[in-house]
Parts: C-alpha cells; structure tokens; sequence
DNA sequence: ACCCAGGTGTTTC
DNA sequence: GAAACACATGGG
C-alpha cells in the first residue's frame, strides 16, 4: 500500500479540521509537552484550567510557583516532570526571546528545531510536533504509532524515528498543511481502531492491512 | 486487576 | 548504542 492511497482513504472518514485546537502558539507549546504519554481530553482540561487562571504566557508560568503548577499539571500524570518541563520552556522563551514564542518561532527550521532540542524534557517529537502545529514548519512527527501503523500497511518498516520522518518529508513535498493533516488522520485512526490490540472490526483499512481479521 | 495513553532522560549492559 | 527503567494520573 502507498502512502498517498492511505492518506485519501482517511481523508475521506475522518474530520480533522481544528485538530489541535488553540488560542496561540505557546499554547500549542504547552500542549506538546502535557501531552506526552497521556490522552488529550486530560490536556484539555488542564489547558481550561490553565486558561481561567490566565496562565498562558511564558512570563506566567515561569512566574508562578512549582508546587502550584504541579497541582495544575497533575491530570495529566508525570506532574513533578511536565511542570518543571513546561518552566524550563517559559524561562527559555522569557530569556532568550523576551517572552515571545514568535520569535524563536519564526527562524528557520533547522534552527529552531535546535533550540527546542536544547530545552530538557523537549525531544524530537515534541519538537517537531511544536514545529508543525504552532509553527506551520514542514517537519513530520514520527510517533510511535505512525511507525505502527506503516509497518501494519506495509508502507514502510522502520522505527527509526529520523529515517521514518525522512520518508514521509519526502512523500508530501514538505508541505507543512498536508505533513500536519496527514499526523492528525494517523492519530485519529490509531485512537479509534490501530491500538497496540487492534480493533479491526470496523476499520476504513480493511484487508490493506495485516492485521485485519487476524484471530488475537 | 491489568493495559494503555498524541515521550523523555538516565542507567545499564 | 540499544534495551530497560523511572516518571504518574485517568480511563477502558
């Protein structure tokens, strides 16, 4: 199966307008890291949170007091880390870039995906999902379960996260729209059918991939 | 009771 | 270098 005939398919049954809904890129930064190993509709909630007590700006959280971002941060597991996560990008963006993500934003791709790097707790596919998603840089997001669901397809069998990321770049001609669509319908599918247990029953993909009807 | 979730950093062979 | 492990709450 080809890259492109699995895109079509799953742009034609899932909707993923407004996928990553937000009000500003940093928002999107803070997402990222909440989101790490954890269901969104926790992120959600705790960006609500977030959002009430207007701390949504880098010179807020790197403001406010650790134990009360742990309490915030909580929901989403991993708290003591992703506080002190989320702390380390603000103080980042408020020293080097005076608080404003736009700025580290708008370099270039290879640059900035260099700085994100340098942040501890900022890896590749936080990175380059802050990249795509708050950014509109061209740089796919090799996650876990895209390498899943490739090696199910037959389309390419490798988890290797740079090799992974080179082939789908290459595929979409670098189009940031098409690179952040195509995550967002991988992540729709394996959310609703290719889980570690696949639920093959009602999924778009059929006999196109390995697992379709195979007996657990 | 167990498994998994829109990962990363450290330790260990 | 690649495995194995720690980090942690919430939902099925």
């Amino acid at each position: 199966m080809e890259l492109q005939q699995l895109y079509e398919i799953l742009d034609g049954v899932f909707d993923v307008e407004n996928w990553w809904p937000s009000d500003s890129s940093f928002e999107i930064m803070v997402g990222a890291i909440l989101t790490q190993q954890t269901s969104w509709e926790n992120v959600s909630k705790v960006i609500d949170v977030m959002k009430g007590k207007d701390l949504l700006s880098p010179v807020r959280l790197a403001g406010i007091g650790k134990e009360e971002l742990e309490r915030i941060v909580r929901p989403c597991g991993f708290y003591r880390q992703k506080a002190e996560r989320i702390q380390r990008l603000a103080r980042f963006l408020v020293d080097k870039y005076q608080g404003a993500p736009e700025k580290l934003l708008g370099k270039d791709t290879e640059d900035a995906r260099k700085e994100l790097l340098s942040i501890k707790g900022i890896g590749k596919e936080t990175a380059d999902t802050i990249l795509l998603f708050a950014g509109n840089h061209p740089k796919f997001v090799a996650a876990a379960y895209v390498s899943r669901i490739f090696r199910r397809t037959g389309i390419f069998d490798s988890d290797d996260y740079d090799r992974l990321q080179q082939f789908v770049e290459d595929e979409f001609s670098r189009s940031p729209e098409k690179l952040a669509r195509l995550y967002a319908l991988l992540i729709q599918l394996a959310k609703t059918y290719c889980k570690v247990k696949p639920l093959c029953g009602r999924c778009p993909l059929r006999n196109r991939c390995s697992y379709h009807l195979q007996k657990k």
